[in-house]
DNA sequence: GATGAATGAGAATTCATTCAT
DNA sequence: CATGAATGAATTCTCATTCAT
């Protein structure tokens, strides 16, 4: 038992610094770019010597996928967390929007490093740095697919695309609402009312 | 005669040269992304000396912004015409949306990089770096703003956001069919009928 | 305690290094000039890694004003000592001409490179790189200077010139012999007896 | 005829040329030292092509060395004039005096570099560069020397040192008062009374 | 004979990674 | 087990020199 809680408590102090490693190393990877961090800078941002970083990651690379899976994770926790809640499909996609724009707030840096390297990926870093991280974001996507091809089977949506297609377009002009916000946040914000960018969808463009 | 001749003759000879190493350049970044791509690498391929690179551009930073403002003129004018030609705005928007695709098809290492640096900028290079690619690219968005409003005030778009919003949403529903055709060429395809893209806003989804 | 020494013995160990790696850059330096000896030359002379020399200093013109720093220190320290001594001022400057000669024998690469670099300062790196070593150098002959004025004060010397004047007329002599050694150390010496160079100057200066 | 006069001013024209390199090229290593001056800068300033710079000299330090030799030649021929004036001793080290000040005012670079490379040299660059100009030095110290050698026989000097050992004293005296007026122009002259310097050994040196 | 574009060896510097303490 | 000093391969950039035109 003393064993056991020891062994916990060790656990427990073991993420608690490796949370710390990955705190820092976002913060720095999220300002200056991959390539614009040393591991130095890293352990010292974390408080921690530099063999003591690569105690808990094999190298920076790995460093680096981690940050990317525990955020990829978080949003996606988050995300789909959005999607369950709502009575229809309408209500769902509007928490959708709603929380890509809490993330945004609540998470700079990462949104930050998401749009830089996700969106840029398998350029900046080697290709296919991480299944992980594609697998959770495809499957996310799916999720949405599923509300758009739900809401069509309920004839709540008419089919004016395939529903992969509607959620790759609802996914990207999320996207392009967050980054015009990461360019000037002073000017712009991400659409308070989720609405604004449903509307662009949902209403119809062309007059009556 | 033969004195003007002959200049023309080198100057056109020197712009060859640096055409191919713009070239060379531009597929190995794409290819690896700025950071792991080495000047001898891009000399080797470019079948010149390093030094010769350094005859042409100032540093390595200076080769890459002249890549990408050679790309974004080229990026600017094709898409600008694409919005000249058409008697509507409907129109101007099918050429808009079909003028990309071919953007793809033709250029895939320009639009990768594109993807990778223009959307992810301000991350991986120095901040502000590229004034005259933002400029661009602004004017770029203006004109497809401007092309909703006035669709708007002929009564063929009904007002459903603003413009620019009409503007930035189209632009990235566009990004990510291409980001998604850039990830798996084999299955995916950028929408060969432009009113796939469009109806999506076109069209409205709500049911009657 | 055992802290205390720790800690003690590092700083020893550090130092002990720092001065390895200021002999090696002192005698290739002194040898074959700043520009014809690179950093990995000094870093295998030294038996550290290239790595390590950039631990310990800036960059290669830090390393070499840290060499000048140090041995400037050294020159005027020794230089200082020697003017202290001495029961009148005659003694004194005895006393500075025989030093020098010792400083000759004991250090010959700090020589060389005093000779070649402080004298022709100003040309070959940056000038005013090193105010330090131009304030001890001014330093050293204010007090020459003030020998000489002291002597004249007490009627020991004639007044034939400027105090400033005989200094820099006695450091100079002092130097011509000095590299009249260096260029040939088989066929000539410093003079061994100081009243050799001394008495150019005395043999009018002494009154009466 | 003809011919000959034609080879003549081809001749004539080829060493305006070289002139005009050696000119520019010594401007330059004057002012930024050896190491820091490009071939191609001399070139441009010489208003001529890299390549016709090794037409005239076999490469970089054969380029530095024909400056070193030419501006040694010049200084002999001036300094052996000015010993051949003079109707005694005193006088002829009068002018050798005054002459050395001239030469600073008329020739500043050559001077500099003189200060910089002579006096520094085989250190600076590859040792024992030039035996040609160790020759004229040594001519020049001789012919000094034989001045002093001369003044003693005469009784018109007291030996109160070798005339070799008087040579170099008076030498170095005089490069001292020059280097003291490089280094602040503004603050300090070389003498313009030659008195002031050779008091310093006269008083003493004049026999009673 | 002049030109200057092209060359590529060589230099300074950085930084991910290791390993003795 | 943490540490951080030491490492050295890799990278950017320069410049003396050559040679085709």
């Amino acid at each position: 038992m003393t064993q056991g809680e020891k062994l916990s408590r060790r656990e427990r102090e073991r993420l608690r610094q490796r949370h710390d490693m990955l705190a820092a190393a976002l913060e720095l990877f999220s300002r200056n770019g991959y390539h614009n961090v040393s591991m130095n800078e890293i352990a010292e941002k974390a408080e921690f010597a530099v063999g003591t970083l690569y105690k808990f990651f094999k190298n920076k690379e790995d460093l680096y996928k981690s940050i990317m899976i525990e955020q990829t994770d978080w949003f996606h926790k988050v995300m789909d967390k959005a999607m369950d809640d709502g009575d229809d499909e309408i209500e769902k996609l509007r928490n959708y929007v709603r929380t890509r724009g809490v993330a945004v707030t609540e998470k700079e840096a990462v949104v930050r490093l998401y749009h830089a390297e996700i969106r840029g990926r398998s350029f900046n870093l080697r290709a296919g740095l991480d299944d992980e991280i594609s697998r959770q974001l495809n499957e996310l996507r799916e999720r949405l697919t599923e509300i758009f091809a739900s809401g069509i089977r309920n004839n709540l949506f008419r089919k004016i695309a395939e529903p992969a297609q509607l959620a790759l377009a609802l996914e990207n002009i999320c996207s392009g609402f967050i980054m015009r916000w990461l360019e000037k946040p002073e000017n712009n914000k991400y659409p308070e009312d989720p609405d604004v960018i449903l509307n662009i969808i949902f209403q119809g463009l062309i007059a009556g």
